[in-house]
DNA sequence: GGAGCTATACTTAGTGA
DNA sequence: TTCACTAAGTATAGCTC
């Protein structure tokens, strides 16, 4: 009907641009299905949703997507520089965690002994448990914290 | 020149398989580019190669498809886990809040009338403009508040 | 093996319901 | 909005070199 060249520019027009979205969207995933079948071939296509972020069209899915990813980077291993960069960010981090956990556990126990000797004085006895309990859960905050940016690591580490 | 139709299955030609996946792979990351430049949003694509396992094909490169995936990997956590809950808190909040502002509005009418008739018993006529600074500031009151919870809601969702 | 060609199949921009 | 339609543009199977 009307003239069909497109020039390869963002599309200014919202509802344009959310059409061809979604008709190429679903084109290139056709297309992905087709090339995996026709050549066995693992494959991963990951395309955000300009239109609502927490929309992303995923192929084949989700868990499919990223044994890819990790068979890639398996591979791909030979490419270091990034990784190495990120495993020494993130190890940067743990060791400042580490410390930092180390200067709470510290003053926890200066406190503590503080508290005991307290008791100690005013009783004459030195009790079996005492509880603190918000510089406790601040340790644990702190370790909680610690954990999850370990496990990235060894997820990196896997993966390497 | 000859039958073009292709049936969605394994190419058992070696020679044959090996030319379609160059050229459908060609295809497919060309497509691909164009969505990204299009409608400006980020994709990646991983495709591994049959014929030889450490050549691995990526769009758009190495760097720019891990961005791709590792906010795809936030994005898709932070939904399932933790916006979800807060987000319903805060519909929930929005929801008492604006009952509330529904009672007040209606609790000021019926003063307002009140008021109305007996100033109108009094001097014999129905003023344009009766002001309730109290009722209205209360009023006002707990409109801001709504507001201020509805746009922590908004942000949250622009950011997912 | 890949490069180039062409006829055909497929994709999609624009349109209207 | 999303569907279906269709013309025009694009991708590619099969071929030759």
């Amino acid at each position: 009907m009307t003239r069909r060249k497109v020039k390869l520019a963002f599309i200014s027009s919202n509802s344009a641009r959310k059409a061809s979205y979604n008709k190429r969207k679903r084109g290139i995933i056709k297309k992905v299905r087709e090339l995996t079948v026709l050549c066995d071939v693992p494959g991963c296509i990951i395309i955000s949703n300009p239109f609502n972020p927490d929309e992303t069209a995923v192929f084949p899915d989700r868990e499919g997507a990223m044994q890819v990813i990790e068979r890639y980077r398996n591979t791909a291993m030979k490419d270091e520089s990034k990784n190495v960069n990120q495993q020494s960010f993130l190890l940067q981090r743990i060791t400042k965690g580490r410390e930092k956990l180390e200067r709470l556990r510290h003053d926890n126990h200066e406190k503590e002994t503080g508290i005991r000797m307290l008791d100690c004085i005013q009783n004459n006895k030195l009790p079996d448990n005492l509880s603190i309990p918000d510089l406790h859960d601040l340790d644990k905050i702190v370790e909680k914290n610690l954990k999850e940016i370990e496990n990235k690591l060894v997820q990196l580490n896997l993966s390497n």
